[in-house]
DNA sequence: CAGAAAGTGTAGCAATGGCTACAAATGGTG
DNA sequence: CACCATTTGTAGCCATTGCTACACTTTCTG
């Protein structure tokens, strides 16, 4: 199928696809961090992390469930899919170089953690390599 | 007045107002280098600039001008108001810092101007300055 | 100068992600 | 068990950014 976004491939391209993968991304790095550390994730949960209403949550992860990343039934845990689990990983991993990079050049924790979160998602393959190879891995 | 956008001052804050803030950032930058380039700025340079169509210039360009940041009549070039100027300025000196500093920890050319596209708006002041530092300045 | 080409504007639709208000289900507790 | 608090779902609104289709201006060209 493939239905892959062509997320960067040229500059500016199509933002809104970018802003929907973007999304993607960090709800399955949420309910990944949510499982891990509390068990299981339910829609105040993430409505909690992300600071957004349940409503905005719910249609979301409604979303996300019919583009296979996540499963869920009404009233019942979100977790996520292989599909949903396999981009969390990844996410978590790009996410964790980037965090650890910009506390590498000296940048506060607190302030380490916002940025990163908002940079990952831009942050390609080959600069992924370029900050691992500046930590020394 | 002061309706500024807080950011992101806390993770994934209010995500729609931050991307609307990302466009504007966007817009007044390209506004900005194409009349260096050319001379002036019309509506088809930026919807070539961003890959969209000139119905979403048009529409966006109008919003900014409500924002007053840009200035234009109908079938006229687009310029930027004296706060869109402000804006540009300290933008494209952001983007530049994130685009060198991206090329001197060894990323490609063409890669460090994609991700320092989508980079640049998450790229807090403190983290910039750890750029710049890195940068030997 | 008339007609074609290019550029711009407007109407109207879809997807995404905000919200409030209200309804329904779940889970504790008296 | 029955009630109440919490959680979740649904309805319906708005803003932003995509689009196509069509209309109108401007500009170029024969």
């Amino acid at each position: 199928m493939k239905e892959k976004i062509k997320s960067r491939s040229v500059p500016f391209s199509k933002t809104r696809a970018h802003h929907a993968n973007e999304t993607a991304e960090d709800y399955v790095e949420a309910v990944a961090d949510i499982v891990a550390e509390t068990g299981e994730c339910r829609v105040r949960d993430l409505a909690r992390h992300f600071n957004v209403s349940h409503v905005t949550v719910s249609r979301i992860v409604k979303r996300l469930q019919d583009e296979n990343l996540m499963q869920t039934e009404p009233y019942k845990p979100i977790g996520l899919t292989a599909k949903g689990a396999k981009l969390a990983t990844r996410v978590r991993e790009r996410h964790k170089v980037v965090f650890e990079f910009l506390m590498a050049i000296g940048v506060d924790k607190r302030t380490a953690e916002i940025d990163s979160e908002g940079m990952e998602h831009h942050v390609s393959p080959k600069t992924l390599d370029a900050m691992r190879h500046f930590l020394g891995q």
